[in-house]
DNA sequence: TGTACATCAGTGAACGCGCGTTCACTGATGTAC
DNA sequence: TGTACATCAGTGAACGCGCGTTCACTGATGTAC
């Protein structure tokens, strides 16, 4: 009953082969990146990670800073596009707020090191990482601002009047409470869920309470 | 005419040329840190900075975390007091905030540098200076809760019925906004004063919206 | 299907260099009498 | 005030080590015919 007939073949074509090591490359540093800033992790322990010569490096990245802004573009990308179907559906503005904090938390949880990485480059040492990340961060705001004009909200503050300046002011707070309410859930222990439900638990008020001042920052 | 005589002899005691080297120390990493995290700074980099011998540095610091630590100190410490003297004369929360956020704004633009470190190093990579830096943020929201429970503000939210939870919740919230202006006044080049004029404006902005939130969590 | 050649991800050795830490020391400052 | 001794911030040499980068190479995968 032997099954060697079922399993395909899989020779691994050398395109694929290379797109492994270069994501082996990038799961390295952010393993490494516990204690420590992107700045101050060398070429040689990423390879040594991984399980291939330093110079092997070279054939993926020209240097560790452009390995950086291609973590960020992994790290924040995808988070992108899941927390947009969030707001797909129409609803109230509590329920927005209590699913949208659920949802960064559950990704905080499920990819901790992208987050953490995220965090702590965020202000970091490296420029170029430190500008891929507001872009994408500024991309954040434009996707909440585009939503609430669109005025998906029932129930909250009527978005669609708003003058560019305020709707911009609005969500770049929504944003840095979000990454700052991320920041939270990390210091916290990964396994601690209490810690991590009493940290959900303020950022949904917090949220709560600066959409009940957008409300009369509308009607002032 | 010289003036040979009139020049006290000035010598220097030893703990004061000490006290001179360890400054000279701290204010070498802080100029450092223009483009890199603190764990990526060696100790032969500070200590050719500041023109001693690698060795000398042992008198003043068992190792560059540790250093990190003094600098959480006096970056925040000193700080601390000049915000707390901000609230002292009772007067309305619309002045409080302007007035709030124009020393904030004085104080980054005067230490750069340290804020630089602070925003940084918050969630950077050596856990030491890290958690010093929590441990001066929490007592900045315990010095703003004492301050709004004593219900200092006039036109504003009537913080002093609010629970203890709640009282946390915003304060942890206003702090959480007072380093993210910091971090975006930085982000700004040191000498364009519209660049940080349309960030003072939108965090004063933000902050009134906050507290119009609160007013109305209070009646909620 | 088989053969001859091209591609290129990863190798392994070598390079010069700056790192953190140790140590016995020097010599100006400080103190006891 | 003068002298003899103690202190200790900073020196300078030495150590073993891991760093980033270069280079010609190997050999499996891919392609053209």
């Amino acid at each position: 009953m032997s099954h060697r007939h079922s399993t395909p073949p899989d020779r691994i074509t050398r395109p694929e082969q290379k797109a492994r090591t270069r994501q082996a490359l990038l799961d390295a540093v952010l393993g490494l990146m516990e204690d420590r800033s992107l700045s101050s992790i060398g070429l040689r322990e990423i390879t040594r990670a991984v399980g291939v010569t330093p110079a092997a490096f070279y054939r993926h990245f020209p240097d560790v800073d452009s390995l950086g802004v291609a973590l960020v573009d992994e790290s924040l990308g995808s988070l992108r596009a899941t927390i947009r179907t969030v707001r797909d559906g129409l609803s109230s503005s509590d329920e927005v707020i209590t699913r949208s904090i659920g949802v960064l938390a559950r990704q905080v949880h499920d990819h901790r090191e992208h987050f953490r990485f995220v965090a702590r480059e965020r202000h970091g040492g490296v420029p170029a990482v430190r500008a891929a990340i507001a872009e994408q961060l500024d991309l954040f705001a434009a996707d909440l601002a585009a939503d609430l004009a669109a005025d998906k909200l029932r129930g909250g503050p009527r978005f669609d009047r708003w003058i560019a300046a305020d709707l911009r002011m609005v969500t770049s707070l929504m944003v840095n409470h979000m990454v700052w309410t991320a920041a939270a859930l990390l210091d916290a222990p990964p396994d601690d869920a209490d810690a991590a439900a009493r940290v959900i638990d303020a950022a949904g008020r917090q949220l709560r309470l600066i959409v009940l001042g957008a409300r009369q920052w509308a009607t002032a």
